[in-house]
DNA sequence: CCATAATAGTGTCAGATACACACTTAAGGA
DNA sequence: TCCTTAAGTGTGTATCTGACACTATTATGG
């Protein structure tokens, strides 16, 4: 029956620059104000928590449909200095076309690259590192990847994203190869110039 | 700043008769009394989210050491009739030697095998359903499986973890190549007589 | 228009891994 | 001592993984 607030943050990821990016937002109220931290608030009395996340998102950074996936939660007493709050922390992706809207609301919000983050208000640096590790475990079993991305893209772009949430070059020819086979990764009838040889797009069925 | 419950649930798994087990206590208050349930109870308000799921486990089924790991928080508004209780998920692993001592306390606590369960309280069905998937998975790839057994245990106990958890029956030969290639499995000098010829002891180590 | 630069796209071999499959060994009990 | 029962053991085949280098196609610039 103990009362305690609920809380919910985000960490957003996006590909810029061949490389993963984190959403921030610099904090104006007190604990820890002026530093960075994740997207997120309070769950109100009559939503789901998923749909907080989602909520929270849309008001403080503009972001909307996206791939959204809980990640785990975060209790301890002391993690919040004003008092007892439970968070429960999400990752989402968006692809970098959505990125343009972003950054619309009140607080200052910025993409930091995931590997050069500032130091974080609360334990969201924790929250982070769980997030990344995450997305990375998912890549190989699953189709995050392609959320990254916009609805058509490129082999090339494809394997750029996988790079850059490894954090290690793969080889052309077996990631081909690999990623080929799975059948939800159909080839168009259409290419993308890219100043050089075009490049065939592709999309992510179903 | 939205106040609002947060209670455990623990899905606590063991093996008997070779096959998989859940813990299920018997609700007598009143939103589904009658009803068997998982046993949890509400996090207080100077306790961790884990330690809360550890205590409330001591405190209904005199469970202790056990290996335990978050599952998924569960929140959707209308998932307890009481008013808003948000849920975060655990399951638990426990050797069939501690299993002797579990049902002490208050409400009736039983075993039921996991593809026999009764109708469950709240949303329990549905925790208990993806308690399951996240065992399964994680037994190719990490120890989990050990944590059913005694600290010694012989292969076939082993193999028969595993094919309890899976739902099906592995080969002997290949089950016994992939796990002892494991640097943590670690055979002991000391053979378990079986009523026919003596099975040599393992341990997990580290 | 030709040369150059840049990215797209393609195949093979070797080692490792996954999977199917059947007999021998050792002890207890009759 | 014979029978029963579970323990324990090896091989061959198909598949997957990972290393590795060249050709094709287009845009640009001289």
């Amino acid at each position: 029956m103990t009362p305690c607030s609920v809380t919910v943050d985000v960490v957003v990821f996006t590909i810029l620059d061949r490389s993963l990016h984190v959403l921030l937002i610099k904090r104006l109220a007190k604990p820890y104000s002026g530093r960075f931290a994740l997207p997120g608030g309070f769950v109100l009395e009559n939503e789901s928590v998923d749909a907080a996340a989602i909520r929270e998102l849309r008001e403080e950074t503009g972001v909307r449909d996206l791939y959204l996936e809980q990640l785990y939660t975060f209790g301890e007493p002391k993690r919040d200095p004003r008092g007892r709050v439970i968070t429960v922390a999400y990752y989402a992706l968006i692809p970098p076309t959505q990125t343009l809207h972003s950054t619309t609301d009140a607080a200052e919000a910025a993409w930091f690259r995931a590997d050069e983050l500032p130091t974080l208000a609360f334990d969201h640096a924790q929250i982070v590192d769980y997030a990344r590790t995450r997305l990375r475990n998912k890549l190989a079993y699953t189709n995050v990847g392609f959320e990254l991305l916009p609805e058509r893209f490129t082999l090339s772009e494809l394997q750029a994203v996988h790079e850059a949430i490894l954090g290690e070059p793969l080889d052309k020819r077996n990631f081909r190869r690999q990623i080929l086979q799975r059948p939800t990764l159909q080839p168009l009838q259409a290419w993308k110039p890219t100043g050089r040889k075009p490049a065939q797009l592709f999309r992510f069925k179903e």
